[in-house]
DNA sequence: GTCTATAGAGTGATAGAC
DNA sequence: GTCTATCACTCTATAGAC
């Protein structure tokens, strides 16, 4: 976590806790509109606040300034990535492993396409605000699963000629496109947006492919 | 005396034409690294001018306005994208076109990763500057695609149960990841940023599951 | 706890000297 | 063609009334 919202309450405040807890959950789920759609720079304290229904000095009133506010929306993003993949073992089935993987990756990509998004573009302009989330500690988690995906390769359940690293970044980048390019989708089948139907297809199609490609399926 | 001062302007207007173009290529360069860092709103004129090695005012003088600037850098990059799936028929080697498109994107990626990521920004953001491209052409143009790739399907080429707009997905996702994420997949394989091997054995891996998940390899 | 009013910093854009 | 000086505006952030 990031950044810690003060959860200091006195008896009087925990009366009024309540209505904290609401508005704040009203600001972070404009800001998170706000900034998915503008970037950090282009998002307006005032666009939020109209976004959430309340007036803009709320807002530095819950969260000390907008950088304090951003981090808010993007440890609540990373609370969410955080690993389906984290207990995984040598002894598992790939097939199995994987395909679970693929579809938890795309159920977050239709659930929660915003915060795929603020990730994305936070990491595409340079992660500043995630040098602790990729930290030695990221390396080491990274390199436990590729640990894992070689034991199954050494065991002859995954082709030889898939390189570990490069098959996880390969169902990254496949499931989280649907939720960061969208509107490319949508423009390219000629539909407003995705819809459930294209999602399945997608899955399907993903896991066909992958799993078939590292050599656990027929 | 008219054919003097013609002749005298002329060679004048040539001259400065050439100062023109070298400056509108600096500040081009120096606003791609900028848009690409902070976003369109992140991004100031000051910014851009000072790593252009210009006053701001000169790039008022080149381009209109800021958006202006914008849609030139966007121009420039939708036009590197152009498109080495273009002229793809039913009667080719499915293998074939597969492998050289992923070389070529994944060079793209290499080559151009600023590119990439203010095309990524621009669609993730919603793509307000680029309704032209997202057009019914765009819709016509990929349809041509996925008819192609469907008679591969209907020769026997391809599996059927690859869905053939999702297999372009795929290979886009995966192929510009390593421009975009490309700060990620540093950090997960502990380097400053990925190196020219890192990217062949992007490139061999996706090929080898892609081509064999489509059922087009051994 | 809530909100109005405003200070203070920074931005895009332009006029006009050179 | 180039660049300094400046305007008009918007934004974050805060002080202080309620």
């Amino acid at each position: 976590m990031l950044f810690k919202i003060d959860s200091h309450q006195s008896q009087k405040a925990r009366r009024v806790g309540r209505i904290r807890k609401q508005n704040e959950t009203l600001i972070l789920r404009a800001a998170e509109e706000e900034f998915a759609e503008k970037g950090f720079a282009g998002a307006s304290i005032n666009a939020i606040a109209h976004r959430a229904g309340l007036p803009k000095a709320n807002i530095h009133y819950y969260f000390k300034n907008k950088m304090g506010l951003y981090i808010a929306v993007l440890s609540n993003i990373i609370d969410l990535w955080d690993e389906p993949l984290s207990s995984i073992s040598g002894d598992d089935d790939p097939a199995e492993v994987l395909t679970i993987y693929i579809r938890q990756k795309i159920a977050f990509s239709q659930e929660y396409p915003l915060a795929s998004r603020i990730f994305a573009s936070e990491i595409i302009s340079g992660a500043h605000n995630m040098k602790d989330y990729f930290s030695e500690d990221y390396h080491r988690w990274f390199s436990g699963r590729v640990a894992v995906f070689q034991q199954w390769i050494d065991q002859g359940k995954l082709d030889a000629k898939v390189a570990p690293a490069h098959l996880l970044f390969m169902i990254w980048s496949t499931t989280q496109h649907y939720a960061d390019f969208s509107i490319q989708i949508a423009a390219a089948l000629n539909k407003p947006s995705p819809d459930v139907e294209d999602f399945a297809i997608a899955e399907e199609t993903l896991i066909h492919i992958i799993l078939k490609g590292c050599g656990v399926l027929a």
